[in-house]
RNA sequence: GGAGGGGUUCCCGAGUGGCCAAAGGGAUCAGACUGUAAAUCUGACGCGAAAGCUUCGGUGGUUCGAAUCCACCCCCCUCCA
């Protein structure tokens, strides 16, 4: 059962280094294991980046074994080094519980918590780290340490080595604190394997050390691959800044949106990545896009997938409807109760007072949050590129917003539908 | 504690008295081409509709004029002790 969940996620190019990897197999096959992933609370929401491991998790516990999730409330308050170009800076220990709490429930809608003897649970390395003083913490666990070997890992060298760079003692004691927690875990859930991205190998196999020096145990450790996109650019990010996990933050249009926009040369590794449709069902539908010829269909498997995970049923149909009803070119199909819907599915929206119109339609959109600066909606202006209600608007009228936005061009005597660029949309609705 | 090197517009990084709202690259936004893709080309890119206003770690100062010179302060890095 369990090698032919490792061979799963090979397949999937999930896989990334795996220490122990010999014994893995046979031991993943001997029964329900336990297994953890770290997941630090740096805000209040988790993003997509966390989603692979998240994910990761469930193909554990759907292949017969045990999720932990840990929340880091004890590390979140330290800062993990691994790969990163500066030191953060700190934040204070009641913003970080606060945040811990979101992360619990957040990361508790992947896995299953009523699953008999493989439920998951989540746990934090705040209750075994908070209590400890810091003779005990040097004596038993920082003993065994090397500094020596801990200067050595890839994911602080660039810390140390770079000029203009430097690494505190607390961010260089990360890696001691997570450790602790993967024997800590071992000692008190039998917890045996740790999973992370490619970032947290240094971290991992510290923890198996140590558990191996502790408790005299042999545990396993795998990581994933970053993801990466075809162009080079950062995964993840888009015009609009993070994509995050909270529909508060990134609402599941906004989400199914980044999905659809997927290049193609990366949808089916995502695919595989973030979707729980077998291999063989992926590369049958990379087959099929590629003897059609035209729009391949994987980007909308993927966003229809992603955003059901992630935002459910409801979230996904929100989604749909939108984006079915802005891109469709028909606007005119819409009802009045549509426009409403719309509002509440998260289109971005707000209310208009045509008697308090600002000067220029400058002011207006960047005040929507349409865009960063009037220079901005100038030069979508200059070169017609902003529709009210499919209507193009020019330059020549951004001093009179009057004129577009008056009672007699509002649909259904309420709405304008406002497009800047290609995918960019408003809705007013006068109030 | 000592010596040296730094802090420039989102990022990297030029700029050492006026020609600097500040080179170049990246990112971003918009247009063309497309498939709400990529690549490519074009334009924008401190704020402002404009007049104009506000920037180069901070505070003062020199000067007709300062990112550039001076003083003090804050922060970072390297080496020595």
């Amino acid at each position: 059962m369990s090698s032919a969940l490792l061979a799963d996620l090979r397949a999937r190019g999930l896989v990334f280094q795996v220490a122990g990897e010999d014994e893995l197999p046979a031991w993943l096959d001997g029964g329900s294991r336990t297994l953890y992933c770290g997941f630090d609370p740096t805000a209040d929401s988790l993003h997509i980046g966390s989603l692979v491991p998240l994910l990761m998790l469930r193909r554990f516990q759907d292949a017969g074994h045990r999720p932990l999730a840990l929340v880091g409330g004890a590390t979140g308050l330290i800062g993990d080094p691994s790969f990163k170009a500066q030191e953060r800076q700190l934040n204070t220990p009641d913003v970080v519980a606060g945040w811990v709490e979101k992360l619990k429930a957040q990361v508790s809608r992947f896995i299953d918590f009523e699953a008999g003897e493989r439920s998951a649970e989540v746990v934090n390395n705040l209750d075994w780290t908070a209590g400890m003083d810091v003779l005990s913490f040097l004596r038993d666990v920082g003993k065994h340490f090397s500094v020596n070997a801990m200067i050595q890992k890839e994911s602080v060298k660039q810390r140390l080595e770079r000029e203009g760079a430097g690494l505190s003692y607390t961010e260089f004691t990360y890696m001691i604190l997570q450790s602790y927690d993967f024997s800590e875990l071992n000692r008190r859930h039998n917890c045996s394997l740790q999973i992370g991205g490619s970032d947290q190998w240094g971290n991992i196999t510290g923890g198996i050390d140590l558990t191996r020096r502790v408790n005299g145990e042999k545990v396993f450790g795998l990581t994933m691959p970053l993801i990466t996109k075809a162009d080079g650019t950062k995964f993840g990010k888009t015009e609009s800044g993070t994509i995050w996990l909270d529909a508060r933050r990134t609402s599941p249009y906004a989400f199914y949106q980044f999905w659809l926009g997927t290049a193609d040369a990366d949808v089916y590794r995502f695919l595989k990545y973030f979707t729980f449709l077998p291999v063989v069902e992926i590369d049958a539908l990379e087959q099929a896009d590629a003897e059609r010829s035209g729009r391949p269909e994987a980007q909308a498997v993927l966003a229809r997938e992603v955003t059901r995970l992630v935002h459910g049923d409801e979230g996904l149909s929100a989604a749909q409807r939108i984006t079915e009803a802005l891109f469709s070119g028909e606007l005119g199909a819409l009802s009045a109760e549509d426009f409403a819907q719309l509002r509440q599915d998260g289109l971005p929206a707000s209310t208009l007072s045509l008697s308090a119109l600002p000067d220029t339609l400058t002011q207006l959109l960047t005040e929507a949050g349409m865009a960063a600066s009037g220079k901005q909606v100038k030069d979508a202006l200059g070169r017609n590129a902003v529709l009210v209600n499919n209507a193009a608007v020019g330059w020549d009228a951004n001093a009179e917003p009057a004129r577009v936005f008056c009672a007699e061009s509002a649909l259904f005597g309420r709405y304008f539908l406002v497009r800047l660029g290609k995918k960019k949309y408003h809705l007013f609705e006068l109030g």
